[in-house]
DNA sequence: AAAAAAC
């Protein structure tokens, strides 16, 4: 089965093979001949399995032909996150680079003009969140009556951050004719029933979903201590001893924690960047934006990009916190070890996770075996042990193939002389090196609720002018430094993983 | 226990 036999034009034809796509996947060879035959689907499919390019590239046959009338698009795609809906617009550039087409994102956090004067020149695909949506509709400034195909995407999602309402609102407002393709990963009852409504007379299309973590990926967990310092330290102990470390992503439960960690590896010199949601959207898309260019190799984030982002080539996932929902942990766990590659997740874990580590592994029908060595912290000053404490007595014997096994033994490179970061003349300030100003010691007292979410969405002003960047590597001296964040002794880092120095001169 | 999404 090759492009060809699905009934694509030349124009996408010839685009995706220019991308060098020559087989579909079961999703996309399953979807694409409904679509083209405007059928509605209802496609099972998890991200990861090529679910975006089964509506792209149909879609892009369909319009083809026509055209689009000012602030009626022709067609419309819902996505739950910002970042999802950039990328499926990425997917449309890519494809329809041949074709004279309109491709609109509205989406939050950006300019609402900028989008309006696109709306009022006509859209051939419009892809929302959506909030944005919904405040361009109420103010006028479009029309869904011209809409002839909606897709509702990671539909499963939207019901769990409480879109359902939304979507049910845009429905309303789109011709009852048109054509509906619905994609979930999972089917529970209330996304059964909006299937009911939403479509009509539904093409079945489902691809096996991998309900649980990939066999190429390699999973560990590490015993942590409770407090979070002791936790970032291990963290960076793990980071600087992980095998075959690429690049890697750092998951939070929680967005304060994911400034915290963020703000924290900095201080100790290591190249990372931050994601979620209540960042500067300019924040967001730079750090993700560096993170898939290798510019930043590591990447602290919520699970505002556990699921569905096109992140290709994770070698690491690390779970500074066990996600509470095993869901989550199989999403997390997803972004490495795809398409047949291995990766590796390892998880930090407290006493206090345990329950959630038992769900989890029900979840994947398998135990996620125990890192061998010394990984603990020691309870009293807070100081790791750089060597491995010979039997503790703990039962962690299970499994034992964790990855970092080499404790402290594997000292090597601190006998190197230190590692020079990449030449001053190529680095320069990242443009969003800082989205954290408000992280702060846990300790610390928080200002009021109002205060802090203010500063939360609008802290990253400054940013937009990287000049006004305080220096990077030195902590402000106003600021009480926690032991942890102290800068330190880098020189365990391989040369990767440092962020750049700033020529201090400027240019 | 959280995150996500509109101003």
């Amino acid at each position: 089965m090759s492009f060809s036999d699905l009934g694509l034009s030349e124009k996408v034809l010839a685009a995706v093979a220019a991308t060098g796509y020559t087989t579909p996947t079961p999703i996309q060879e399953q979807a694409i001949p409904h679509v083209l035959a405007r059928k509605d689907v209802l496609g099972i499919a998890q991200t990861g399995t090529g679910k975006t390019a089964a509506f792209v590239l149909p879609m892009l046959t369909i319009l083809e032909k026509g055209r689009a009338r000012a602030r009626m698009p022709r067609t419309l795609i819902l996505e739950p996150t910002r970042e999802l809906a950039a990328q499926v617009k990425e997917n449309f550039d890519r494809y329809g680079a041949g074709q004279k087409l309109n491709v609109a994102l509205l989406i939050g956090g950006v300019s609402f003009g900028d989008q309006d004067a696109k709306l009022t020149r006509g859209v051939d695909v419009l892809i929302a969140t959506p909030g944005r949506l919904l405040d361009h509709t109420e103010r006028g400034g479009l029309l869904l009556t011209g809409v002839e195909l909606l897709v509702i995407d990671e539909a499963d999602r939207m019901l769990d951050m409480g879109f359902i309402p939304d979507i049910e609102r845009v429905c309303k407002l789109v011709p009852f004719t048109r054509q509906t393709l619905f994609f979930t990963a999972t089917m529970p009852p209330e996304i059964r029933r909006i299937t009911e409504t939403f479509l009509h007379n539904p093409q079945k299309v489902e691809v096996s979903k991998p309900a649980t973590t990939a066999v190429t990926v390699t999973q560990c967990q590490v015993p942590a201590g409770r407090e979070a310092h002791e936790k970032r330290e291990l963290l960076r102990r793990l980071l600087r001893e992980a095998k075959d470390l690429q690049n890697a992503i750092i998951f939070c439960n929680r967005k304060r924690e994911v400034a915290i960690v963020h703000k924290s590896l900095q201080k100790h010199g290591f190249s990372v960047g931050a994601l979620h949601g209540d960042m500067d959207q300019s924040a967001r898309t730079a750090a993700l934006e560096q993170f898939r260019k290798g510019e930043l190799p590591l990447l602290v984030a919520s699970d505002v990009a556990a699921r569905g982002l096109d992140i290709p080539e994770v070698s690491h996932v690390f779970n500074f916190d066990v996600p509470h929902h095993p869901d989550d942990y199989v999403h997390r766990v997803g972004r490495t070890g795809r398409a047949g590659r291995t990766g590796t997740a390892i998880s930090l874990v407290t006493p206090l996770d345990q329950k959630s580590i038992v769900a989890i592994e029900k979840l994947i029908g398998q135990s996620i075996p125990r890192a061998e060595g010394d990984y603990e912290v020691s309870a009293d000053t807070g100081e790791h042990s750089d060597r491995p404490r010979e039997s503790r007595g703990r039962e962690r014997s299970r499994g034992g193939r964790g990855k970092p096994q080499r404790g402290g033994r594997d000292r090597e490179r601190s006998h190197e002389p230190r590692v020079e970061a990449r030449p001053a003349a190529e680095t320069r300030p990242a443009p969003e090196a800082r989205p954290e100003r408000e992280a702060r010691p846990a300790r610390e007292a928080r200002p009021p609720r109002e205060a802090r979410q203010s500063s939360e969405r609008h802290g990253s002003r400054q940013q937009a002018n990287p000049s006004h960047v305080p220096s990077i590597g030195r902590p402000e001296p106003r600021r009480q430094r926690e032991a942890d964040t102290e800068p330190g002794d880098h020189s365990h880092l391989p040369a990767f993983l440092l962020r750049p120095v700033r020529s201090p001169a400027g240019a």
